[in-house]
RNA sequence: UCCUCGAUAGCUCAGCGGUAGAGCAUCCGGCUGUUAACCGGAGGGUCGUAGGUUCGAAUCCUACUCGGGGAGCCA
């Protein structure tokens, strides 16, 4: 026996460098299987699972009781030596030597078997330590970091809007309301409108964070909590922003491709689609769309906004993302900066994504004007005493900027192949779904 | 808010007018190479809630509650 020698404490993914070594691993019993005098058992520890097979005629008693004990989830320290096995999945696996029974997980809810989505969905403090979520969390881990690298090297600087805000960015969507010591606020639906001041203030700058929606929206493609990107550059056109946006995702994407092809492989993702994700993306105008639409078949008259199914069917001509641009002023921002040739249409684009995953990025250049900018806001019956602070910024050195905002779940639902977003956040807030 | 589908064992489902079922999970037993292991046995349910029709309701009707999918709105 070993007893006298120490373990190296490893873990599973760094496993190839330790063969034929003893070794110690912590984590917990994904699975078990057993034949009367050898038991497998498929541990996990949060960076893989590797079979550890324990032999009653070479351990201790105490140890190969100690394997018939433990079940679903208990948790377990192994030492043992790695072998090169190829009748393992991962191509190695743990002769035990000793085994450390620390916790155990009695009648362990989320079995290997098929559960509905409202079960696992009440259960996802513990559905998150499957492969197949564990994946998904480790892409969106991934495409986070690929956007800061991104950025960052192309010299923007992070800035952190507020959370908590006195006004809507917007004025369509539905915004939680809070109390806020003696006056009202709201969470923030979007950051845009700080990150314009920013912007004047550090030339290109992005806010990675949570965003709030009080909308009663129940499809795969919503949450009432999701994290958007949004950069914001000064002396940037329309045109400009295009191209960043375009530069930027296809970046992401193969940043994601070359450091996930493990976890995107589990979730059965087609590489093929997304190694297609390269610059120049389509760009189509929202009168070109329109007219499109109509060829299929689709009811759809000049000035209305697309539906979901219309995104889709405009999307589904494409292998890589597709811009609309110049919609209607009128169903648009109040914010976005007409067309000067064109007053009727914006400077403003929003992306679709390929498969049916909709819009991802929005974006458009902002009115720098301050007389332009004054007549919207008594359009859209503002109240300038809450927008002053965004008013001076049309008045005390003022640019043309643009900027854009990316949602991440649903940018992450598409890099997976998700069916729903719902799976994109680890602990998603659905409509009528605050637990856990 | 609207449309649509659903709720039966811990989980996934079958049963659709005549005494409540299967697989998995759990517990007990067997198996020295299993891959969602397998084989034998056991325990486990006021069929979402309330009312109605009927000799008789999980099954038919009504309302409500909760959930899924979608629309609108949006990222």
């Amino acid at each position: 026996m070993s007893q006298t020698k120490q373990p190296i404490t490893t873990t599973i993914n760094q496993i190839h460098q330790h063969i034929d070594q003893f070794v110690r691993l912590q984590g917990w019993i994904y699975s078990k299987r057993s034949s009367g005098k050898i038991q497998f058992l498929q541990l996990r520890d949060g960076s893989g699972v590797i079979q550890c097979v324990v032999v009653k005629s070479e351990v201790p008693l105490e140890v190969f009781s100690t394997s018939e004990d433990v079940a679903q989830e208990s948790a377990v320290i192994v030492d043992g030596i790695v072998r090169k096995d190829s009748r393992s999945s991962l191509g190695y696996e743990i002769n035990v030597q000793d085994l450390i029974h620390v916790s155990n997980a009695p009648d362990y809810p989320v079995t290997h078997k098929e559960h509905g989505i409202d079960f696992l969905l009440d259960h996802r403090h513990l559905w998150i330590r499957t492969p197949r979520q564990r994946a998904i969390l480790k892409v969106r881990a991934e495409v986070l970091r690929a956007m800061s690298n991104y950025l960052d090297q192309n010299g923007f600087t992070r800035v952190d809007p507020p959370i908590l805000t006195p006004t809507a960015a917007e004025g369509t969507t539905e915004l939680f309301h809070i109390q806020y010591f003696d006056e009202e606020a709201y969470l923030t639906q979007s950051g845009q409108m700080y990150m314009e001041a920013a912007a004047m203030a550090m030339g290109k700058v992005y806010s990675m964070g949570p965003t709030f929606r009080a909308e009663r929206s129940k499809t795969r493609r919503h949450l009432i909590e999701f994290w958007m990107i949004e950069p914001e550059m000064a002396y940037f056109t329309h045109e400009d922003n295009l191209n960043l946006q375009e530069s930027f995702l296809s970046a992401v994407v193969q940043q994601v491709l070359e450091h996930c092809e493990v976890e995107l492989t589990l979730l059965g993702r087609d590489l093929d689609r997304l190694r297609a994700v390269q610059p120049p993306f389509p760009r189509m105008s929202y009168d070109e769309a329109v007219l499109w639409l109509q060829k299929q078949g689709r009811d759809i008259q000049w000035g209305e906004d697309f539906g979901a199914p219309d995104e889709t069917e405009l999307a589904n001509q494409f292998d890589r993302p597709v811009f609309i641009q110049r919609y209607p002023t009128k169903v648009k921002a109040f914010y976005m900066q007409p067309d000067p040739e064109r007053p009727e249409v914006a400077l403003c684009a929003d992306l679709l994504a390929p498969e049916g995953y909709g819009e991802i990025v929005g974006g458009s250049e902002r009115i720098h004007d301050y007389t332009l900018m004054q007549e919207r806001f008594s359009d859209y019956n503002l109240p300038n005493e809450a927008y002053a602070w965004y008013l001076d910024l049309r008045k005390y050195g003022s640019v043309p900027h643009s900027g854009f905002g990316i949602g991440l779940e649903r940018t992450v639902a598409w890099i997976c192949g998700l069916e729903h977003v719902r799976e994109a956040a680890a602990f998603p807030r659905l409509l009528y779904r605050l637990y856990p």
